[in-house]
This record gives structure tokens, sequence and C-alpha cells, in this order.
DNA sequence: TAGATACCTTATAG
DNA sequence: ACTATAAGGTATC
């Protein structure tokens, strides 16, 4: 096992990890089992989450567990996992430079005053196509049961600090599950998007990675040719793993939100509508705007 | 092109 | 206990 800690005051802006992997940008990050960890629970705030690399250099998936505690983030895996570790939180963004050029709007300030160090996330692309298509008209805490279900049902077990842990499904193990396997699994209408889905990658037809060489718009339209990804599934895909900081995913919390705080924003169709609000989180970094906000009202934060 | 409806399943409200 | 409703929507008509 290799070790490793990451100081949080080297870090722009600082983390929070908790708010980042908890606040429904990422369905691929766990709490480890609270019952095995009573000692951290005392604590408070500081549990481990784990989730699952696939080294390039290394044959078999690893596993990364990460805690933050006294300022730092602490790490152990299989792996020298500092690498991946900045790439999967987005360690090199500076927050304090993105909150700074926010619109100077009384929500927005609140929500970034709200969860200082909160991150967005960048998800392996094909899990997180597969948890946001999971994601329509469910529960945060159901998508991640799903999730789980689906590592342990399809994905590689990997044993870890003497436990045993289920790597992300890969695109040919998803592929070649049952449409009724997955429905029993829990995923419901889902169930056929996922396979097809994942047909679709596991045969080269198309992977989701493609779209970050093509503009935002185009790369939003380029990924709904996936089955059960429409234009709000695509915007996360976009946001939590390829790296378009400007997508606003308009689900019905920004829905809301638009609705109360700009009803100017809201012009019918998505991608107007989408545009709009857009420019009103100040453009280019409008996803992680958006972020906050959906964090913070999620929790039930308000403005007087 | 814009609008209406069905869709799996579960948790929560009434 | 039992029914209605909604949950980070999408496909289809």
């Amino acid at each position: 096992m290799q070790r490793g800690r990451i100081d949080a005051t080297t870090l722009a802006g600082g983390v929070d990890l908790q708010s980042t992997v908890e606040s429904g940008q990422s369905y691929l990050w766990s709490r480890e089992d609270e019952t095995t960890y009573e000692r951290d629970r005392a604590h408070g705030g500081d549990a481990w989450y784990w989730t699952t690399l696939r080294p390039t250099d290394r044959d078999d998936p690893a596993v990364c567990r990460v805690r933050q505690r006294e300022g730092a983030l602490e790490w152990e895996s299989h792996v020298d996992a500092d690498p991946h570790l900045r790439r999967l939180l987005r360690l090199d963004d500076d927050l304090a430079a993105i909150a700074a050029d926010a619109p100077d709007d009384e929500l927005l300030r609140a929500a970034f005053d709200a969860y200082r160090g909160m991150r967005i996330v960048r998800d392996p692309p094909f899990g997180s196509l597969i948890s946001f298509i999971c994601s329509a008209q469910m529960r945060v805490a159901r998508i991640h049961a799903m999730q789980t279900a689906l590592r342990r049902a399809y994905g590689e077990p990997i044993t870890f600090d003497g436990e045993t842990y289920h790597a992300y499904p890969t695109p040919a193990a998803l592929a070649g599950a049952s449409e009724a396997e997955l429905r029993d699994l829990g995923l419901g209408y889902r169930a056929p998007y996922v396979l097809r889905t994942a047909e679709m990658v596991e045969s080269g037809e198309a992977g989701p990675e493609e779209a970050g060489d093509l503009s935002y718009e185009a790369a939003r339209e380029s990924l709904t040719r996936f089955v059960g990804v429409g234009e709000k599934v695509a915007d996360c895909v976009l946001l939590f793993s390829l790296d378009f900081l400007e997508a606003v995913p308009l689900d019905t919390w920004i829905r809301t939100t638009i609705e109360e705080y700009y009803p100017d924003c809201d012009r019918g169709s998505y991608a107007e509508t989408s545009r709009a609000i857009r420019d009103a989180f100040g453009g280019e970094y409008a996803g992680y705007v958006q972020t906050y906000v959906f964090h913070y009202l999620r929790n039930g934060g308000t403005v007087a």
C-alpha cells in the first residue's frame, strides 16, 4: 500500500472533500462503511471516501481512498494516487479566482461563501455517462445505489487492505449484461438505455471522450446520440467529466432557481435558456457557479 | 420545431 | 394501511 498527503494550503481556494464528492456531481465515490470506521466518525466529517482507478501502466484496477484531516487530503492506494487525485478532484482549479470572477449577486455570493473549497469533479467519461443516464427522475441516494449495484454485479473485484472493492464496470462488461438483469438491479426504464449506450461504446461506434474535441454546444449535441442522453445529461457529462466548465445542466433545481431569481433567463427552449443563464452566471465558469448554487439551494440555503 | 405523454421504481407526504 | 406524488429526464408521437 502507498500513502501520501496533499496539504490543502497549497491548493488555491482550499478544498472541501465532503462537499466535492457528496454534492450530487459524482456517483463514483463512496463513503467507507460507517461501522468499520467508528474511530473516524468520532472526528466528524473526516470519513474515508474511495473510488477506483485504471492506471494505464497497470493491468489491474486500483483502489484509491482519501479523507480530509487536519488541513490535508490523506490518501491510501495500490498506486501513487497523487496525480490521480489532482485530476479527479480538479485540485489545480483556482477557486479563489473563480469565486472572484463570478457575477456579484447576492445568491451567488452566499452560495460561494457557504461551501468554500468545493470543487467540480472530473469523473472518468464512461462512468460519468452511465451514472448520469441513471440519474433521470431519480434521487441522489438511489443514483448512487445503482452505481454500487452495477459495480458489484459487473465490476472486477479488487482486494485492498484486506477488503474487497469493485472497479466500475467496463463498457464490455456492461454490454454483456441483459436488460432483465439491469432491471433487477433497480434501473427501471433506464436499463435499456444503459445497455444500448454501453454497446455503442464497446463496439467503437462512439465514445463520450470524443465530445471533448468539439466546441461546447456541438459537444452537447454530440453526446445526445447516446441512448438515454438528452441535453441535461449531456451537460452533466460535459461539466463533470469533460472539462466544459461553462456547461450549466438545466435540472429541476436550476429551473426553479431561474423562475425565482432570473425570470428573464427563461427563454422556453433548453438551448436558449441555457445560453441566457450561462451568461447570467458569468460565462466561462458558469458550471462552477451552477454547482455552488445547486448545492446551496438543495441544502436549504436562501436569500432574504 | 414545439408540445404532450408514457415510462420503472421507490421514498415520502397526505 | 393506502394512494398520490415526485425524484438532478428522455424517447416517441
